[in-house]
DNA sequence: CGGCTTATTGACAATGATTCCCGTTATCAA
DNA sequence: TTGATAACGGGAATCATTGTCAATAAGCCG
């Protein structure tokens, strides 16, 4: 893990332990019902997700209800293909928008550009 | 307007005529207290703000805060470039990514692709 | 191994955007 | 004008997320 500026506790632990076996995004109630053997609180996986996002270690997007769902994710910068209807996902790089974003920020004044980039359909089984 | 599902109300129209006059993003809640001697009641600002999205003549985005923002936009597929402190936003169009989102998805067996991308940065006054 | 200092935890309350509910009001066609 | 129905609006309800704060546990030092 990048910039680790926590403490290592055994709720901590078990977070990321359960995120390294979990392909797909989560949401915090989600991961806190699939948890609870463990014994973490609501409040300490918000906590800790929100921790894990600013040291670099976790993918968010926010949902179509609002709800911010979380990944662990490679350190490459890189983007999601993902399945409208049953949320599939696909890590995919995209040298293209790297560039993009630079020209095209610079050219307007911009500086520190960051970029989101996602593509959205339907996947075969699901079609 | 494309498809206009609902009647002209005196509210509506007051909305949209707002929206025309804005070029930046603007919250539900903020468009209720510009819009004060308008006499229009939040929850219809946020009904009509709903099915202005669902017609497609207004861009949103979820900000930092979990807020949604709104803007008129043009026809054309278009992308953002924002200003991560002011908010500051720049239309534009990028081929490349249109392109992108076909391809890639197609090579993984999506269908009926559609795309999303962000540029954010920080913008010359407040760098 | 104890004790000390301080970060972390967790139960619960609070927040805040958005949606729901429902009695009232406006619109429109006949 | 009238009746049917869509849209309003204000307040209550929802629900993810954040704040509070006393209790607990990490890491450290001797």
């Amino acid at each position: 893990m990048s910039a680790p500026t926590k403490r290592n506790t055994r709720q901590r632990t078990a977070i990321i332990d359960f995120l390294k076996t979990r392909k797909e995004f989560i949401s915090a109630k989600e991961l806190y019902s699939e948890m609870e053997d463990s014994k973490v609180g609501l409040s300490t996986i918000y906590r800790a997700l929100s921790d894990l996002v600013n040291d670099g270690d976790l993918d968010v997007f926010i949902d179509n209800d609002g709800e911010s769902r979380f990944r662990l994710c490679g350190s490459h910068h890189h983007h999601h293909l993902l399945c409208r209807k049953c949320g599939k996902s696909v890590e995919f790089q995209a040298p293209e928008a790297e560039a993009l974003a630079e020209r095209l920020g610079a050219s307007e004044g911009f500086s520190e550009m960051e970029h989101r980039l996602e593509i959205i359909g339907t996947c075969q089984e699901c079609a």
